[in-house]
DNA sequence: ACTGTCGTTGACATCGTTGTCAATCGGGCG
DNA sequence: CGCCCGATTGACAACGATGTCAACGACAGT
């Protein structure tokens, strides 16, 4: 046990460098970089007498100094830019982000946007300074051509869950028009002509993608527009609820209901309790959430695979790293049909 | 648009310096390093000029290069070490942490632990080898003394969520001992005698700290310790399901269940709706779970409040950068007792 | 006109590490 | 016995930035 106030007094701040261990174990430094490296040509006796010194030093070294003066000029850290660290869907990319970049000792900047795209430019900046090897990025800004001359740079950039605009780079994304399509046609083939669409902010390219494969299947359906309510610029769990309680107490309520996001399903399920329509009105939301299966009737979603963007993006980054200079990389990660129960009610008659 | 072929060519991975927006701006680097720190002593002229050149190149100052000279030493970079960055828990701690160091300019680094003794002595040596200003830590290990030199050395290093051992330092954690001795009073007061505590591994010193609370309860209730089953070493969904599939099966079941851990409350729902005993067995969980309120019934729990414990701690580790001496603090977030209906089930006559 | 002061600026050393290169040493071989 | 070669080792410069300090010029006061 030691005081806190005691370490005021011998904590010095002093860390110990390369130069001290060199200098107990009897050795030049470079010879300590050596061995800390694991460089070969040097006698195993000198060796461990230098990991014995840094042992007793406590020492670790200082990744950055390195890298200041190391040829490949590679920090070995990615900066992730996720919707909020906060959500399930972010926490699953982040995930499989760490493993990938765990395994390659690659430590992780995570930063959240939420949705706003001064904070995008704020954290790509900090993580730009910082000098990480690459950039996995959800995006809120319209278009990203500052980050063209990064990317002339040779920085790997990676755009997951949104596609990039105005540049050319990989991107993980979602099938997001073919799973809205796929809810559509599932509500359908149901029995429903009356839906409703709650979607997310317009301006995210998701929630564009999924209102537009939305409308193309209820066009291909040959339902008219008119029996269709489309609201957008949800953006969290309230606006939801409230919007879709105006819809249940408006004159032609929807008989099924498509929630185009995790936090929209959610608000949606508590419109639907609140007006006890829970059982005879049909809902399929995008992206899977937590105990769904387990509410009655269950949630029928449209499952995303954030391990699979987060893994992929990892992967893509460390691709580029590696010296791939291919074309930009696009890669569609398909979505699961979940049927749970909600989204198999008939119409009311 | 710009090909990635493209970028091979130009893609030099050439990034501009000080020294060349100094020289596309006719003036010292020096002078360029005062006009980005925003340093006094520059004319208007001169600044501006530096400023379209720093522009013009696309320049972000290196961090960790001004950082090896700098007098404070401060990479303005933080540690965190949680659970999983999957578990909703741990997203909450970290989005509070985010919140408080995105403030002071602050990034950081999160890593899941995985209860994994070493992946802690690894992710706490990747940390400590970026030279971050302070490290958050969900520990796994039995004793911290390990992190005692680093302690000494000055850096702030504050537990979250679990206390530490062998050594003196911040912690926040939450009031676990009184929020599961809540629990067991709560299903007392409903007449309950049976009860089960499902648990997570022992090591844990909040699995620890529950299950003396719940012990505590039980023996204040005057309950005989036969009457009670208490299932250890769980830890994830599937364990806590099958652990409480054999409770139900025995000879004396349960009519009550306390859950001690999100994961294991979502494997303790799973079981009461897999034996059909999900409205007559009472059930309170530690931690809150998402849509706890729209089952049927609704789960009552003892909700913690990760992003209290997330930003006490980040303004702890701020607080010793900035000067702060005083003895280790110790700081209890309180729990609170979330009714929705499980909890409140009587026991089966 | 001279001196002192202050604002502006840049040369230089330095932070902790690694790349380069030369010095040293021991041993094998002619 | 002398030479060459490879293994081992450390001195030194350099990475990109900032702290120190001195030089310079303008200007006020005497």
């Amino acid at each position: 046990m030691t005081s806190l106030s005691e370490r005021q007094v011998s904590g010095n701040g002093s860390r110990p460098t390369m130069r001290q261990v060199a200098e107990l174990a009897g050795v030049g430094v470079k010879t300590v970089s050596r061995v800390i490296n694991g460089e070969p040509n040097v006698t195993a006796e000198t060796a461990q007498r230098v990991l014995d010194a840094a042992r007793a030093l406590d020492y670790e070294p200082d990744l950055h100094a390195g890298n200041l003066r190391r040829a490949d000029r590679r920090t070995r850290t990615l900066g992730l830019l996720v919707g909020s660290v906060d959500n399930p869907f972010a926490g699953a990319v982040h995930r499989a982000v760490e493993d990938a970049a765990a395994g390659r000792g690659v430590a992780v900047f995570a930063s959240s946007l939420d949705d706003d795209p001064q904070r995008e430019r704020e954290a790509v900046s900090a993580f730009l300074r910082r000098r990480v090897d690459g950039l996995i990025l959800t995006t809120a800004t319209a278009k990203q051509t500052y980050l063209l001359p990064e990317l002339r740079r040779g920085t790997p950039i990676v755009f997951v869950d949104r596609e990039p605009s105005g540049i050319e780079a990989d991107a993980v994304v979602s099938d997001n028009a073919g799973g809205a399509a796929r809810a559509v046609e599932h509500l359908l083939s149901h029995g429903h002509r009356r839906l409703a669409y709650l979607g997310d902010l317009r301006g995210i390219t998701t929630a564009h993608h999924r209102r537009e494969g939305f409308l193309d299947a209820i066009r291909g359906g040959g339902i008219p527009a008119a029996d269709v309510h489309v609201i957008e610029d949800l953006h969290d769990e309230s606006s939801a609820r409230e919007a879709l309680l105006r819809l249940l107490d408006g004159p032609d309520a929807p008989t099924a209901v498509f929630s185009a996001q995790n936090l929209i399903t959610i608000g949606a399920l508590h419109a639907l309790r609140d007006r006890g329509r829970h059982r005879d009105t049909a809902l399929v939301g995008f992206d899977d959430i937590e105990l769904a299966d387990l509410l009655e009737p269950g949630v029928t979603v449209i499952a995303q695979h954030p391990e699979d963007l987060g893994r992929i993006a990892a992967e893509r980054v460390f691709a580029r790293l590696d010296g791939d200079a291919s074309p930009a990389h696009r890669v569609v990660v398909g979505t699961t049909l979940i049927v749970r129960g909600s989204g198999e009610i008939p119409p009311r008659s």
